[in-house]
DNA sequence: GATCGGGTGAACAGTGCTGTACAATGAACT
DNA sequence: AGTTCATTGTACAGCACTGTTCACCCGATC
């Protein structure tokens, strides 16, 4: 019954792979049952029979388009001590990964309310994954309530529709949009390097000193 | 013939009213004819009568809502020759607006997609506006390169999706996500001024020099 | 008091989707 | 050669919405 099983997954991989194709073209919130039957050319009952619902079939695609499109490992990122080097290393991955995804990503995220709750948490997770990674080690040496804007504004940037904004709606270019998350997320440790309590070392190579001028927020 | 006038208005604006509270809670991708008129107590072909189709429906939805619930006035902004002291207001004021009206903005941004094109021309050019208000003046002290990053990085910040990923995503309270914005913003200036070309001035109070270091980007 | 016209109610045909049913096909297995 | 079972084709009833038609009501207007 070896055959007979391997046709069974041909045809389940072929419905998946028009779940794919119809997700980043007209979008999850556009992709019903029959479209995707057709797409597959397969009966909406054949589709029935291998998935329970939407939500179901639209986790198995996910997984699908994840095992082959991965992103960029955010664990070699850590690495790096350098944290201006990472941020450069970590945003040109990753928004080089978004920017060649740009066109797949676009619809589904625009839908993400329309997919299963488990793939948006899922994201959501990644994203903590990849911003965590880019700062890790970096935290201890702020204080708290810096930390969490640190923590924050990586986590912004980290974001597809940061890259997005950036890089679609204000039309900078891949290396201007990198160099620009670099700086952002360099200026949440900058800024309070001079605060009493936070200490010099661990920021990086820029050690020269500045004069304690900027009660930057409040 | 002014009575009789009076009334068609009222229930024009009974119509238009209804859409509003459909657009701020369910959304415009799930506001149909249908259920306007419902919501308005009204038949489908009052609905009909009034609007051609949904486009129109939703162009009056939004000049009426846009109406009643007007944006910071970013012109005054202008006045504040400061650039750190203008962004605190100016973000204070967008992103406490932001704040107030988050529940209704994110039904409608989330389903930007299904506005009429000229709802979304006419956001976009809204931000643009902020934008420029913001920079307005402090662009001619940076190189032109330098000049479109901080263009980009203002639009980028005065936008709906940036407040929401950082108060609301990010949980950053009020202050903290006016103070990150400004900083971010100053991220843009104060990279700059060293630069070969940058003149110091203009840039606002902080003119205490600091050793020409950085070159940030590339 | 007759007229105009905004709004109503009921109905229609059409679209596109859902979920389920049943009999039939045909290839893979025993 | 016969059985199993994934897949097919066709069909049903149902839902929600669209856009259009027609007769009708009733209040504002002249």
């Amino acid at each position: 019954m070896r055959r007979r099983a391997e046709q069974v997954d041909e045809t389940r991989e072929r419905i998946t792979e028009a779940t794919v194709r119809l997700h980043t073209t007209v979008g999850p919130a556009h992709t019903s049952i029959a479209a995707v039957a057709e797409e597959a050319g397969v009966t909406r009952l054949t589709v029935y029979r291998h998935f329970a619902d939407l939500d179901a079939l639209f986790v198995a695609c996910r997984a699908h388009w994840v095992a082959h499109n991965p992103r960029p490992d955010a664990a070699a990122w850590i690495e790096i001590p350098d944290l201006e080097d990472r941020a450069r290393r970590a945003f040109g991955e990753l928004y080089g990964w978004y920017r060649d995804h740009a066109d797949e990503l676009h619809p589904i995220y625009r839908d993400a309310q329309a997919m299963p709750l488990s793939a948006q948490q899922a994201t959501a997770a990644g994203n903590r994954q990849l911003s965590d990674a880019l700062i890790a080690g970096h935290l201890g040496s702020v204080s708290e309530r810096n930390g969490r804007l640190l923590s924050a504004v990586a986590g912004h940037l980290v974001d597809f529709w940061t890259w997005r904004s950036l890089a679609v709606q204000q039309g900078l270019d891949d290396r201007a949009a990198v160099s620009t998350a670099v700086r952002l997320l360099m200026a949440m440790v900058d800024g309070t390097r001079n605060r009493p309590g936070s200490p010099t070392r661990s920021v990086g190579r820029r050690e020269a000193g500045r004069p304690a001028n900027s009660p930057d927020d409040e």
